[in-house]
DNA sequence: GGTATTCTCCCCATTTATAGGGATATCCAA
DNA sequence: TTGGATATCCCTATAAATGGGGAGAATACC
């Protein structure tokens, strides 16, 4: 018979991660060593006895990614599945380039955990089924919500900085007239660079300067 | 021996679900009896048996808060205890006005949640050990972040559901005059629902419904 | 039955925003 | 020095939004 697979758990959510350990001790071959409840107390361990990690990405202080790439950085040998809320493909992708073997959303996990510790032991990567679907609907024509943000900053670039003077003031619920005021210029002025802003960025009105604006953190 | 008390779990991530039922059946006296995905689930369901239920506010489609409305609206009379990421107190002030038994943070819920289920199934109210701390505290901190969000929350929830759809597309950079054909009613309908939602929301704009609607994840 | 809420619609008047067009001055780089 | 980009300002005209007011119908609650 092989030996079990020696797992650590850490989440900052004790109870999710004693959910966890529950769901995979019903499993033969399998073998929770260790629980942490922080980031920070994983990196104190010995973890040379720890075939695989799983980890909570959204963690207080220093989340899963960080620790992660902490732990690749050091010449630990465990394999790491990171556990996350969210089906973004942004965040799976910055989690296996951060070193993780594996990527699991919550919703997926309670059925397939057990699954992506074995195949990330074995040596293979794992993504959840309902990341798999995501990735394949990427290349279906459907414009993402990651590429939309890279274009989005690209527009931003454009602008000129008195373009994103008017843009912040807008999404702060000004009325030309405030703004003119404000920045010292001509309402017309104000309009122009409106005018401009709603052709350059692409939207209908000033609701979508707003919507740009707090996007792009610049409100 | 007295006879078990019957459980109810509600929440939209079965792994966190599974994993409070793993806790509970190691406690003598609990039994799950009943397992929800979501709150409609749950209102569906004939709950004369039920003497407690544990429910995550945090979940897609109605929340848990606007659930337990229904149920407390309901002659239901099972004790219910809500499950919650946040020590936010105005939520935890807004949960047992909605007709909570008990409050309990994720972070407190391994170690506490059967104590809980013991006291509120006896009649008391039940707040978990963090949330109580807080409210010691409550007197020595400044408004944070997180307080703002919840007050937004507040507000959203008192919005009618004609309003929040209003509020959406108009977020969606829509017309008056779109937004009425849309739903089938007159525009000037529309500029009253922009009123009263620029008034409810307390900003100065179409931007700020905009913002607003951003920040609370409606578009 | 009375009260309150919500949704619906309308009136009025005023302010703002949108969408074209064009114009001038500056500054920088090709 | 010529052209391009930027910032400034103006004109006309229409569409949309804002801020008051009121008011009827349906619904639910007490």
């Amino acid at each position: 018979m092989a030996p079990s697979i020696n797992i650590a758990l850490v989440d900052d959510h004790k109870i999710l991660m004693d959910g966890v350990e529950s769901l995979l001790s019903l499993q033969d071959g399998l073998q929770v060593q260790l629980k942490c409840e922080s980031g920070e107390q994983l990196l104190q361990q010995d973890l040379s006895a720890i075939d695989v990690v799983v980890m909570d990405i959204n963690m207080e202080g220093r989340d899963g990614i960080q620790i992660l790439k902490e732990l690749t950085a050091s010449d630990c040998t465990s394999k790491t599945i990171l556990l996350s809320t969210y089906d973004d493909l942004k965040l799976v992708n910055e989690a296996f380039e951060s070193g993780a073997r594996g990527y699991m959303t919550k919703s997926n996990a309670s059925n397939y955990l057990a699954d992506a510790i074995f195949s990330v032991h074995k040596g293979d990567l794992y993504h959840s089924p309902d990341i798999k679907e995501k990735i394949l609907n990427r290349f279906s024509g459907v414009e993402t919500e990651e590429d939309m943000d890279a274009k989005e900053r690209a527009i931003l670039r454009q602008l000129t900085a008195r373009e994103i003077d008017v843009l912040k003031l807008i999404s702060m619920q000004y009325t030309s007239q405030e703004i003119a005021e404000k920045l010292f210029i001509a309402k017309s002025t104000v309009d122009t660079h409106r005018k401009n802003l709603i052709q350059k960025l692409k939207v209908k009105n000033v609701v979508g300067l707003g919507l740009f604006a707090e996007r792009n953190e610049l409100i």
